[in-house]
This record gives C-alpha cells, sequence and structure tokens, in this order.
DNA sequence: TGTTGACTCTTACGTTACGTCAGCCTTTAC
DNA sequence: GTAAAGGCTGACGTAACGTAAGAGTCAACA
C-alpha cells in the first residue's frame, strides 16, 4: 500500500506518515526504486498501536519508546501518563470554575481586583501556617503575612511559580543541578518572606512528608513533589553549609 | 523597575518579559539610552491583566486583542474560551477513562492481544449480525466471522479505519470523488469478508438508517454517518452496475 | 580608577506535531 | 504522448517561551 490509501484507511495526514517516517517511529517495510513508500499489513497495524497511544495523549517521542523497546514497562508509562492527565484535568477545572466566576461577577468587565482575579489559581491559603508559628513564633510568620499582604498576589504567583517549577524538575535527581537550581529559588523566595537559616529551611522540607497537609497541598502541583522537595532540601542544605 | 525586579514579582521570567514586548503585548514605558527596558506602574497592572487571561488559556493573541481593544466584547471571549475548555475537559475524561480500561484490563502488560487494546475504541461487536443473518443465511454469517476471527483484530482496525475515514468526509457530497472512494473501499472491505453482491450492498445502506441499533452504532463515528453512507452506497451501486 | 560581579541587551536555535506550499519526478489512464 | 494523479524532498510556519552565546552597562569595592 502507498501512503495515499494508508492515509485513507487510518484516518491521518500522508504528511504526519511522512512524519512519522522521518522520526523513525514507522518505517514503510519497502521502497520502490523510485523512492514511494511502500507500507506492509504489519505497518498498519504498528500505525494502530501508535494512534492509539497518541490518542492517549502520549508524546511521539515516548510512543517510540514503548513501542521499540518490548521489555519497556507499558504499565508504569500508562499510570504516569494517568497521573499527567488528572493534573491537566484538574487545572483546566481551575480554569472553569474561574472562567465562571468572572462571567458572573463581573460579566468579564475590569471592576474585578488583582486579588479576587487571582483568587481561583493559587492556594493562597498558607498551608503550613500554624506549624511555621510553632516553630518561629507569631512574630516573624505575622511579618510574613504582612510582606505577603503587601504585594498581594504577586507573591503568590510567584511561589506558584516556583512550585510549577519544582514539579516539572521533580523527575530529575534532587542533587541535580536542575533541581538545586529551583529549591535555591525556593530557598530565596521563603528569604525574601521571612527568615530562614539553612537548617530551618532542611526543616522545613521534613515537615513537608511528615505532615499530610502539607503533602497534599504541594502535591497539587505534582505528584511526588513534596517528597522530592524535602530530598532536593535537605540536599541544598547539606551542600550550602 | 526593570526587569528582573518586575519578573521577580510577577513570577515570569525575564524571557517572558522580553517576549512579551516584542510581540507588542506589554510594552515598557520607558527604555533608557542603553536599551533597558523600564517598567511603570502601569505596566504592572497590565502584565497582571494579560497573566489573569493566559491563566484562563487564552492565547497571547487573542490577550491582545482582548486589552487592546477596549470595546472588544470580553464576556463573549469569556464565554467562547469556556465552551473550549469544557471540550477539552471532555477529551481529556475520554484519554482518562480508556487508560483506566486499558490497566485494568490487562494490567498494562504486553500480553495483551492489539484487539483488547482496541477495545475502548471500536465498536468491535458487529451490529448487524443478526440481520446479516436473517437476508444472507447462517452460513455465510458464521464464513465471515470466521475470517473476522481469523485475522484477529487486523480486520477490525481496519474496518474502524474506514468508517473514521468516512466519517471524516461525510459532510462531502454522497457522489463526490473522495466520498465514492472511501465507499469503495468499505465495499471492498465487506468483500474480503464475505461475499456481497452490490445490490446487498445497497441494501445494507438502507438498513443503516432502518434500523436504530445500526444507525447509533455507525453514529458513534460522527452524526449523520449512517444516512450519508445510505447515500453513498446507494451512488456506489447505481455507478457501478 | 580599574575591576569585578550583577544585570541587561540582542540574536538565534530548540521544542511539538504536523500543515502547507513549492519544485520536481513517477506512474497511470486515456 | 500527454495530462492527471500521486509521490518525494526540502523548508518555512505555528505557540510561548527556554536556553545559551556574545557583548555592553551599571554600581560598588579596592
Amino acid at each position: 500500500m502507498k501512503v495515499k490509501e494508508v492515509a485513507a484507511l487510518s484516518g491521518v495526514s500522508v504528511r504526519t506518515l511522512h512524519h512519522y517516517d522521518e522520526l523513525g517511529l514507522l518505517k514503510p517495510a519497502e521502497t520502490t526504486e523510485a523512492g514511494y513508500r511502500v507500507y506492509s499489513d504489519e505497518n498498519l497495524a504498528e500505525l494502530q498501536q501508535i494512534l492509539f497511544y497518541r490518542a492517549l495523549g502520549f508524546s511521539l517521542k515516548q510512543i517510540k519508546e514503548i513501542l521499540s523497546n518490548p521489555s519497556f514497562n507499558r504499565l508504569e508509562a500508562l499510570v504516569s501518563q494517568q497521573q499527567m492527565l488528572h493534573q491537566k484535568r484538574e487545572q483546566l477545572d481551575d480554569m472553569i470554575r474561574t472562567i465562571e466566576q468572572t462571567i458572573k461577577e463581573g460579566k468579564g468587565e475590569v471592576t474585578m481586583t488583582r486579588e479576587e482575579r487571582f483568587k481561583g489559581f493559587d492556594f493562597s491559603e498558607n498551608p503550613y501556617e500554624q506549624e511555621a508559628r510553632d516553630r518561629w513564633g507569631d512574630e516573624a510568620v505575622d511579618e510574613t503575612n504582612k510582606k505577603l499582604q503587601q504585594f498581594g498576589g504577586k507573591q503568590q504567583e510567584k511561589m506558584n511559580a516556583i512550585y510549577r517549577r519544582l514539579a516539572e524538575v521533580r523527575h530529575l535527581q534532587p542533587d541535580s543541578e536542575e533541581a538545586q537550581k529551583a529549591i535555591g529559588d525556593w530557598y530565596q523566595f521563603l528569604n525574601t518572606i521571612g527568615t530562614y537559616s539553612i537548617e530551618a529551611f532542611s526543616g522545613l522540607g521534613e515537615m513537608y512528608v511528615a505532615d499530610e497537609r502539607f503533602t497534599t497541598n504541594i502535591d497539587k502541583f505534582g505528584i511526588g513533589l513534596a517528597s522530592f522537595m524535602r530530598d532536593a532540601m535537605k540536599e541544598y542544605a547539606q551542600h550550602n553549609n
């Protein structure tokens, strides 16, 4: 079968088949002397597999790994993919809620304040406030809160940005450069808000996994983020002392 | 304020500010003679607006329209954006369901056959089996089934591919070249499985709309597909006789 | 005042999964 | 034989930045 036929049968475009060929994802079984791609029935089956995983939201790179590596742990891949999809859905739900709010409240008008506007996105509640009070005293915490208030949603935005960044690198080694850079940002952020010794910082990390109120809130940004942060923070403390 | 400060306050990267500047989305109020970007408080407010809409999933292009055009209908934009998000969520839900199925059924192991894997997507059950039995007798049908079994999921995959292809062209005229080619594939497919006279083929098309069990199953691939197929099959029969 | 370190600037390529020409060759049908 | 249909290889475009690279600027310290 030549490209167009395969395209018609599978519902993908000819360009897509070219693309998959380029990527080495689906090489036609044969090539005529004129350079025409000729696909076999096996090729068709492969293509179906590809489309299956694609429909599940896997990237072509991932699909290539999955299919080319017979020993690849498909279950693991599926589970992690599932988690990703759940995260995406939560993000979407947040967006939808916020957009509903906006439509309802302001009818799309600009009258909303920044803080209101950003309410839906971050988790503004400080999940570790009580612990912080116990640990570092009311004074420090109040000051921190004042600072947070002062800048309104800006600091929270930043905090979220750091969390997101951390979530992105959480599959790397905690002592990797990337991870340490990100956790360093976190340390700096905390210190723009209050004052944290490097030991307190490390201790904070422990709390992230010890107390599930932390864990749940942090893991909203990515499953396993809390424990990753603990490891990275510990490493950071050891390394920068 | 210079870039880094704004970046720190807002949680976006310096590069992002550069980018928004390039796009004309957020031009700094001032530029020093050395070319340094200097942002005003107004700029900050603009940035917050930008981030707000960005968080709602708007593209930068859309955001530019919304913000630069004071008369732009924000409400309308919000509503249409909301609809988009809902669609995306449904897609995600589909993916999640399918992935759950896959994990549950096969535990992700490689022992899964292709048929199992695709079970979530296609309607493997032959929706017209009883009708076929009535019309062409048990013998022919059994033979067809045997053939289907013989080739395993491949034939079903092929069938789905053809359905999908048909769904894609179902908005065209039934006698258009594209449509006729696709319906020709369908005819050929049926004949690789059993033997269908051109009249039987045309009759089959009638059944697609006459019996709602057909209609529902076929229309799973696209609303209106069944009736489109009937028209195309009729045309095909007339043309190829 | 020289130097250093922190900041900033402007290119410019990399990323994802193809869409969309453009220019040119091959095969098929009349 | 010619034209239509199909195929091939570049190569640029898309969205929203990330990530250097190479180079200039600014403030502070020696």
